[in-house]
DNA sequence: AAGTTTAGGGTTTTT
DNA sequence: CCCTAAACTT
């Protein structure tokens, strides 16, 4: 019964832009300034094209200017554009810089991350495999603690299963798009712990699906399954989207590679009848037999695949033409972010990865800048040549946003912190301790979330005791038992607490709980149906942190962490209230949403003036005139963990070209002699990457061989000094940092400081109000005697600017720098 | 049930 | 060293 149908005209690339190409084009402004291969990239029309895209060869250009060219030539409607990045910052950038591009047009266009995109057809289509559109996003906390229950409750630790390595097994089937059944029927069942593993899998399955709930993986594996299971869903989405952009392709995983498959089928004669998916706009007016595939664009470079340890399958863009046959391939390899020196140095590391199709990017900027190379003694004598040379840079006017500081492991960053602090050099970790993913903020949501999917047991339990309630397991578990008994959700039995056996106290704690709970209910959920006010997620949230006793318990506290606790739910309020502003129409499951799927890190645009310091991992798709790469040391970067894996090394090398190529003016890579690690100090060498950069194009201001041939013990001064005056050294003494440290402000890794007031506030050295002026002479725990030049700032940040009678200037933080006035 | 001590283990990370 | 989680007290 197939071809009954209207006819569907979808202003695809084959109906009408065939031919656009000659005489005067409507996007001609938008291709000027395009080298040959990127003009290519934006004009190509046909069903498949893969664009390699060198590092800062201009790839984000390109794929909005394409974009922009579809919709400009009419090609298109904005909403049958899907474009997908890595990151919520990414797709935000793309969505303004199409805007920018061609105005209103561009609403109505899907970009975003593959995880939102899932939840948007998600919660539309809930409701055909028994779900509800209310359902709850677990991140990889909830989906352990979940975990972690279910290993208890199998005994699975006798067989050696821990909920950490189930997790990540889980994970890695979903990522291949395998469950709990497919898997049993490979494994080797007569192993009697591959028998509980497949059943915790499934326990584990049948709990989200109790709990109304998808884990991150779900989110892409689900949305597969459901288009492969309900093809007249997916062919909704397959007649709407007819052109689908990928970046970041490199990093894509067999479960996202799998969908965008799926989306790009072309539709088989579809059943007639005419699809409401959710009130969706189909543009549908009438029907041919079939419609082809959606066109589709990745853009990616195998060589900055840095995520296969996650699942990403570097296959994906390798094996591109052979699952797209007669695919374009456009190669852009002019490098417009850094100099030629830097790009020789990324050129001839990567060129040591033999699996890799040869590609040499080049640019025609010139030369610039040497790289320049430091060895430290030892970590702290690294991050002292690196805020030294921040601070050079910076008086040559240089911004501190624009310039970065990577190291491989998070745990680097506290000794460049602790120096940086003392330099008052104003910094920013980026990642790292997420804010969401601090105990109250969890506390908070799953508030928040026992009141929007009320099914979600794990996040009424999580609350359960919090504040303390005196509800302890043997009460959470007669709950348990009753709502089995009874047959209701674990949420409504708490609405019973007289039947439930327990002391009255507790019955008390209960019901009040639930009157809590029914209240917020009614603020964000009006039962009458009617639409709830754009301030009902920040009432709502606030009702129930207030009237819980949360913020009492943290007020009365008199543990001094608490403080900041009650700052960062303070925080979350205002998240609330920042929330409605730009949806007025934002329902708390929207607000749940995103923030379930909005990283730390991707609101933390370049703000004015501070340095950025990350991992090499997060420092992918940035860039800066100066960057740091610090630690280039064996058993980091090669990190010693990656030596077993089969592909580790060449990973690790991809990663450190990454960290590489994000340098537009300046390159500085430095090392340290020893490092202490877990508190044991021991020695580190070069990094074997190191050897890989042709040796002209580094100027060493310190060479490993200078450290070792003069002994560890001798001052850096000696071979300092020539570095530009910023080199400082210590004068001479001898006296290295180390266990003589000022004990520093302890600060968990955040991102943005100030604004999460995430400075756990503690015991620290506090010159408090020391009054100093210019003249006044100071004495400093390393770097001697010296003048106070000036002082600047107010209050707690105030600077002094101090001449160093042997150590030259340098700027210092009143507050708590290891000083006293003489 | 809540507070305290000890043992263990410690890449990378977005969503 | 520093954080977490389990074991152990109170």
């Amino acid at each position: 019964m197939p071809d009954r149908l209207k006819p569907v005209i979808l202003g695809s690339s084959a109906a009408l832009g065939g031919d656009r190409s000659s005489g005067e084009r409507p996007d001609a402004d938008l291709l000027e300034g395009l080298n040959p291969p990127q003009l290519a990239a934006v004009t190509y029309r046909g069903p498949a094209l893969l664009i390699v895209a060198g590092a800062g060869s201009g790839k984000t250009r390109v794929l909005t200017h394409r974009i922009a060219s579809l919709l400009r030539g009419r090609e298109a409607w904005p909403s049958q554009i899907l474009a997908i990045t890595f990151t919520n910052k990414a797709a935000g950038e793309m969505r303004e810089r199409v805007q920018q591009l061609i105005g209103d047009s561009a609403q109505g266009m899907w970009i975003s991350t593959f995880h939102s995109a899932c939840v948007r057809i998600l919660r539309r289509e809930a409701q055909q495999f028994g779900f509800t559109k209310n359902f709850t996003i677990y991140d990889s906390g909830d989906s352990r603690a979940l975990i972690k229950r279910l290993v208890k409750e199998h005994e699975a630790d006798a067989f050696g299963l821990t909920p950490a390595g189930v997790q990540s097994r889980i994970s890695k089937l979903k990522n291949e798009l395998a469950d709990a059944d497919s898997y049993a029927r490979q494994a080797n069942m007569s192993d009697p712990a591959e028998r509980v593993f497949v059943e915790l899998f499934s326990a584990y399955q049948a709990a989200l699906q109790r709990a109304n709930a998808f884990d991150f993986d779900d989110l892409i594996g689900q949305t597969v399954y459901l288009f492969r299971a309900f093809p007249h869903v997916a062919d909704v989405y397959r007649k709407r989207f007819r052109h689908i952009l990928v970046d970041e392709y490199q990093d894509t995983n067999h479960a996202q590679y799998a969908l965008i498959h799926e989306l790009t089928r072309p539709v088989q004669g579809s059943s007639g009848d005419s699809f409401s998916a959710g009130g969706m706009m189909i543009f549908e007016p009438e029907t041919a037999p079939e419609v082809e595939g959606a066109s589709l664009t990745v853009v990616g470079d195998s060589d900055q695949s840095i995520y296969a340890f996650r699942g990403a399958d570097i296959r994906n863009i390798t094996e591109f033409e052979r699952d797209y046959p007669g695919a374009q391939v456009v190669l852009l390899e002019q490098n417009y972010r850094s100099t030629q020196n830097i790009l020789s140095a990324a050129n001839a590391v990567i060129a040591n990865n033999f699996d890799r199709k040869d590609k040499k990017l080049w640019t025609d900027v010139g030369a610039g800048d040497a790289i320049v190379g430091f060895t430290g003694y030892s970590q702290h004598d690294e991050a002292q040549f690196v805020a030294d040379e921040i601070e050079a840079l910076h008086r040559a006017s240089m911004p501190y946003s624009q310039m970065a500081v990577f190291y491989r492991t998070n745990s680097q960053s506290r000794a460049l912190e602790e120096i940086f602090i003392r330099a008052a050099i104003p910094y920013k970790i980026m990642g790292g301790t997420k804010f969401y993913d601090r105990a109250e903020i969890k506390d908070a949501l799953a508030y928040a979330v026992a009141v929007a999917n009320p099914a979600d047991e794990l996040a009424v339990r999580r609350i359960l005791n919090r504040p303390r309630r005196g509800i302890g397991d043997v009460t959470e578990t007669s709950i348990a038992r009753y709502a089995a008994e009874q047959q209701i959700t674990f949420r409504d039995a708490l609405a019973n607490a007289s039947a439930l056996g327990v002391g009255p106290k507790i019955q008390a704690a209960i019901a009040q709980l639930d009157a809590v709970l029914a209240e917020a209910t009614e603020i964000m959920l009006p039962a009458s149906g009617e639409i709830a006010p754009p301030t009902a997620v920040t009432q709502g949230l606030s009702v129930l942190l207030n009237k819980s006793g949360y913020m009492d318990a943290l007020r009365m506290s008199r543990d001094p962490q608490d403080e900041a606790r009650l700052e960062n739910l303070d925080e979350l309020i205002a998240v609330t209230r920042e929330f409605a502003r730009n949806n007025p129409e934002g329902t708390i499951l929207d607000f749940l949403t995103e923030v379930a799927l909005v990283a730390d890190a991707d609101d933390l645009d370049d703000e004015s003036g501070t340095v950025s310091l990350m991992t090499m991992h997060t420092a992918k798709g940035l860039e800066y005139d100066a960057v740091f790469v610090t630690g280039v040391e064996e058993d980091l970067i090669p990190h010693r963990i990656s030596a077993n894996e089969p592909g580790g090394p060449q990973e690790e090398r991809r990663l450190f070209y990454v960290a590489l190529t994000r340098a537009r003016k300046r390159l500085h890579l430095s090392l340290a002699m020893t490092r202490a690690q877990f508190g044991e100090v021991s020695a580190a060498m070069p990094s074997r990457f190191l050897q890989e950069i042709p040796h002209d194009l580094i100027d060493w201001r310190q060479s490993p061989g200078d450290v070792n041939s003069r002994g560890g013990m001798q001052s850096r001064a000696l071979n300092g000094r020539r570095s530009g005056g910023s080199g400082g050294g210590f004068g001479g003494s001898g006296k290295r940092y180390g266990d003589d440290l000022v004990p520093l402000p302890r600060r968990e890794k955040t991102g943005d400081i100030a604004k999460f007031a995430n400075r756990i506030p503690a015991k620290v050295r506090d010159n408090g109000d020391l009054e100093l002026g210019p003249g006044d002479r100071i004495r400093h725990d390393d770097f001697g005697e010296g003048r106070v030049d000036a002082v600047t700032g107010e209050g707690a940040k105030r600077v002094a600017h101090v001449r160093f009678d042997s150590a030259g200037a340098k700027k210092l933080l009143i507050k708590i720098a290891p000083i006293v006035k003489l």
